[in-house]
DNA sequence: CTGTTAGCGCTTTCAG
DNA sequence: CTGAAAGCGCTAACAG
């Protein structure tokens, strides 16, 4: 069927014998209309097709009942799992979340947000690309609309923030090695990202505060790719047995998958520990030892951020630890 | 710094003392301007912070530069690296990919392509949710605007197609497997996902054409859940050894994992086959044999729809096999 | 309860 | 090359 110009609020007002206003009234259920009236226009609406068009009442109210979303990258197990809660969480009360990926690019995720900002959307969730290069797009976003940071976060901006306590995380990894090793003498790893982003800069300075400020760090990216690397590297540097604690599960896969590969044992040579905690990498083989967030929750507190129209406020969640056989109890 | 009127174009127009058509001009390149008043369009619209209201201009062309993207789940991986791929070729001439996630559920299905097409997207690529039940609305989609559905197929529809060759995947299984074991002795099982999408069913239907039409069979959903569940209801059967294609690679992963928790060998007691090759699935230990979908030709193939304004067609890509350690070659 | 009408911000004829 | 003005489709005053 070649699509057709399609029907419009004064078609259905022509066809039902009444004015453009009972029709705008019956179909968003604003005021009251009279019954009779009310099926003639749905009757009208009906045999036109008649679909709304979001743009002129967008236009017309300025605003949308969309929540725009701007992720770094669908391919992250955890970004996808938050952009799945927030349409889940988003949904109840008719608001649509639209997700745009800026698939790592700074110019990208400008580009993003201001095509959110000129569509009108009713408030914006990000996270930013860049612990400092995102400042001018998240100030930007801030300054148009209600803006809420989500995992990660540009310091010094008038935008809300919704994530995890990176430090309460990592104590907890700290916390669970101690009771399974001396971490005095054993020694412990960090195959983190580089810094960029600031969960990746948090976990790293907890690391450094709860363990060791000298304590040995890899940094690369949050793939498995280079969690893989990131063990034949250890190996040649002539480790042996560690306690290898990563930034996320996807690296903590590629690690463990390279480990026993190389014939090392898990975790009688090497513990492993990720952190996350969502997507298919905790059924993997074997599963994982991790630190997991509260995705849901984070959602909800977001919609609530969302629908309340207080001063910016930042809210860190507790995650919790999830034994796992990469690093058992003792 | 609290939320703002923006300023519009006749602000624009006038800090510059040139009409509002000129500002047009100058900011959309629509038309020749005289460089002076350029320039000082230019200016004013820095000073004003000046942003393009995208709804308005929607509204007066009725097009929107965006395509939208309905998947029927944003967590399952190979759905996030379809709309991942999507953005990343739709970026480049300058258009908006917005993804929404139906949640697995019809009625959340319909309200995003209702809501896409409200807003005028130029182009509707979906996923959908069901293979007869969404029907309605991929033909409610068709009618109004320029339609592609992505790797599942509804019947009967005036959309256009792009996907995989499931009966070619399933015939590089069979001729992997063929290769290595006596398909006629040894036992073959299917792990799949219950009707309802395309492409479960024409991986189950291939399955009984290259196999056997009583190739055993276990239905569930796209999650490693169930691939779990799977494994446990194989071993509590009473299979000590076959080989088990499973429709996805996170069927798989769940499969492998149930396995080896439970002592089993893999290859040695069974061969476990995956479906999709993306995503961290591949990192995994071991390392699955799967199907690799071409995720990125497809993206581009629908970039080449979106923009010819051709006929409804349908592209079938070959997928290829990747052999890994959970079914080696001979 | 219903109808008329004025715009929301933009692009695009149409004159000049 | 520039400006004035119409109008995209809708909702919200306002008057009846």
């Amino acid at each position: 069927m070649a699509p057709s110009r399609s029907a419009t609020m004064a078609d259905v007002a022509r066809l039902a014998g009444v004015s453009v206003a009972t029709v705008s009234r019956t179909l968003s259920g604003t005021r009251a209309v009279d019954p009779a009236m009310q099926r003639k226009v749905t009757e009208a609406a009906a045999q036109l097709n008649y679909q709304v068009n979001l743009v002129g009442r967008a236009l017309r109210q300025t605003r949308s009942s969309t929540v725009g979303l701007v992720v770094p990258d669908l391919e992250n197990p955890y970004f996808s799992a938050l952009a799945q809660q927030l349409s889940r969480v988003f949904s109840d009360p008719g608001i649509d979340l639209l997700v745009f990926s800026a698939d790592g690019s700074l110019e990208t995720e400008a580009r993003g947000v201001s095509s959110f900002l000129g569509r009108q959307v009713d408030a914006l969730v990000m996270i930013p690309v860049h612990e400092q290069l995102s400042e001018a797009t998240v100030t930007a976003a801030a300054a148009a609309v209600h803006t809420i940071q989500l995992d990660r976060h540009v310091p010094g901006t008038a935008a809300s923030y919704v994530g995890v306590s990176n430090r309460e995380g990592v104590r907890l990894v700290h916390e669970h090695v101690s009771s399974c090793i001396d971490v005095g003498t054993h020694p412990v790893v960090y195959v983190g990202a580089a810094q960029g982003s600031s969960s990746a800069h948090e976990r790293l300075d907890s690391m450094r505060r709860w363990f060791s400020p000298e304590v040995p760090t890899l940094l690369g990216d949050f793939s498995a790719a280079w969690g893989r690397e990131a063990a034949a590297r250890l190996l040649a540097d002539g480790w042996r047995s560690a306690t290898i604690v990563t930034a996320a599960d996807v690296i903590a896969v590629g690690v463990v998958s390279h480990l026993l590969h190389q014939g090392c044992s898990v975790p009688g040579d090497f513990r492993v520990i990720g952190f996350d905690g969502v997507g298919a990498a905790a059924f993997a083989y074997p599963t994982l030892t991790t630190v997991r967030q509260p995705v849901e929750e984070m959602a909800r507190s977001i919609r609530a951020l969302v629908e309340s129209d207080d001063e910016p406020s930042s809210r860190w969640f507790d995650p919790e630890l999830v034994i796992g056989e990469t690093s058992p109890g003792r």
